[in-house]
DNA sequence: CACCGTCATCAGACAATCTTATGGACTCTC
DNA sequence: GAGAGTCCATAAGATTGTCTGATGACGGTG
């Protein structure tokens, strides 16, 4: 009959991630739906959008569907437009803030986030900056970010009205065929028999920790830096590995996620920049950060 | 949940024609439906956006209705780009084409051929010049118009391939409490006892032809330009008049159409600009108006 | 004072869409 | 080269949402 707002979003989330499952993932829908909304949306420009016939994974675009794009993206952008200057106009909070993450926190528990303030904050845009543990205090100080998850933080590092998120736990990662991929849980000491991977990130000294106290050495056979580049090691077979939970998103098949004991859960936490002083200039702290952290708040 | 097209729509509808029952007209659905659609936008931002208290008829915006607005306005756009942009790339004709007609045409034909234009071809848009009779052969011969409504038209003006639509009649229009108002059938005869006010445009030699060709004078009490004036005289009880069948649309309450006999039937025809020299330049015929004459031949 | 036009509300019916379950085609791996 | 896994298409069932038609309340008008 006429083209619908679904079936715009089907074709950008379609463009966007480059598959018809992931498209439904990141609308939320199931495959099924994606697969009817395009091929309605076919029906109705009459022809082809997208190239299912791509033969490798990412699934391409006819150049039909790369002349309509625009149009979607705009009609779509004039739609959210719509809901900021209706929230903005009920004097609700909008505007765009920048939120710091790790990886694992940006799989595993950004979604999650994003989805939530889409929900109760629609007139407020987040934008994404992922980096390393260590350097979240100094993003937030520098104003290089608004807010930020910090990992087991410093009293210092926390600002006003931080907000404590459920914690996540450390996770054996082991390729699929190995003898400790059925298993319901894994000791620290069965894993370092094998070849342990050490993460470069801010796991590491919780892992080494965790070593320390179990009377454990701790010896990896190498250190990877990137998450994901040590999820694919592992998933090749090159050795085990430990993660937090939250990466369990990033897990490749080949890899199988394992609870780990003893359990070393790790504290998230919610946080702008801390008030006061800070390198001899008193920032106010970003008009949206309260109403975010107040969001989550229990 | 969110906001829907059908929603902007419903907006558009109501702050370009100023009332429910109209947009819900121009929409073709119900004036309930409109309600609801309304209603539901603004659950959805949160606020009125059409401030019904307005006691005079047109509807006026909320100040959050106007501030939504533009952003409605440009996802509609963007979907009408889209379609466009499907349509030009799959080779149906797009584009704009001027079309000139009377008034009478552009308020009981017009929106018909609107609307099958905008099934038939999504990618055109027609730009509508109104006018009276005489000057239409003149638009098309300077290219001021692309195709026009021609009423009892001379051979000379017609293009290639003018298509001939439905004729219409004339009609009495008298006002509410006339003794002729309920009547099935009005006799020429009947109305000339009455105050005859003639209207000033194409269809003034037609009614003067009739009342030769049934011996009656043709004595109008006064001249009236402009169709609507013509109609809104009536209602206000200063007379009666001959308008086309077409102008039902116009007649206000206050005034009804009656058939005419002898009837006295009007032909028109859809056409370019005649093909040939015409001050001595040869043009090109707009490559929309073929498809668009096209669309209409039986 | 009565009438007309406009918008809101209501109950019922229809239509569209989503979900779960399943099949066919392809690629990557062993 | 065979198997496994992934991806997309299809089918049947159920749910949700929306539209229509009728009716009521309100204000303006002759």
């Amino acid at each position: 009959m006429t083209v619908t707002l679904a079936q715009l979003r089907a074709l950008d989330a379609v463009a966007r991630h480059g598959s018809f499952s992931a498209a439904a993932d990141a609308l939320r829908v199931s495959q099924p739906a994606v697969s009817g909304t395009v091929k309605a949306l076919e029906v109705e420009v009459g022809g082809a959008v997208v190239d299912r016939s791509s033969g490798g994974r990412p699934v391409v675009l006819t150049p039909l569907g790369h002349a309509l794009l625009p149009h979607a993206r705009t009609a779509l952008d004039a739609l959210a437009g719509l809901t900021a200057a209706a929230a903005e106009h009920r004097g609700a909070p909008h505007g765009v803030v920048r939120l710091a993450v790790v990886t694992s926190v940006r799989a595993g528990l950004v979604p999650q986030l994003l989805r939530r303030v889409a929900e109760e904050l629609p007139a407020v845009t987040v934008e994404l900056l992922e980096g390393d543990d260590p350097e979240m205090p100094d993003w937030l100080d520098a104003g290089l970010a608004d807010v930020a998850v910090l990992i087991n933080p410093e009293p210092r590092d926390l600002g006003p009205g931080a907000v404590e998120l459920p914690g996540d736990a450390l996770c054996a990662v082991v390729p699929a065929g190995h003898a400790l991929a059925a298993r319901s849980s894994v000791h620290l000491e069965e894993l370092v028999a094998d070849r342990l991977l050490a993460s470069g990130g801010g796991c590491q000294v919780q892992l080494r920790e965790l070593h320390r106290t179990c009377g454990l050495p701790f010896r990896p056979v190498a250190e990877v830096a990137g998450l994901r580049s040590l999820l694919a090691m592992v998933a090749r077979g090159d050795g085990v590995a430990v993660v937090p939970e939250l990466a369990a998103p990033l897990v490749p098949s080949g890899a199988h996620l394992v609870p780990l004991v003893p359990e070393l859960r790790r504290r998230l936490v919610l946080t702008g920049a801390p008030s006061g002083v800070a390198g001899g200039s008193c920032r106010e702290q970003h008009p949206l950060v309260e109403p975010l952290l107040a969001l989550f708040r229990p």
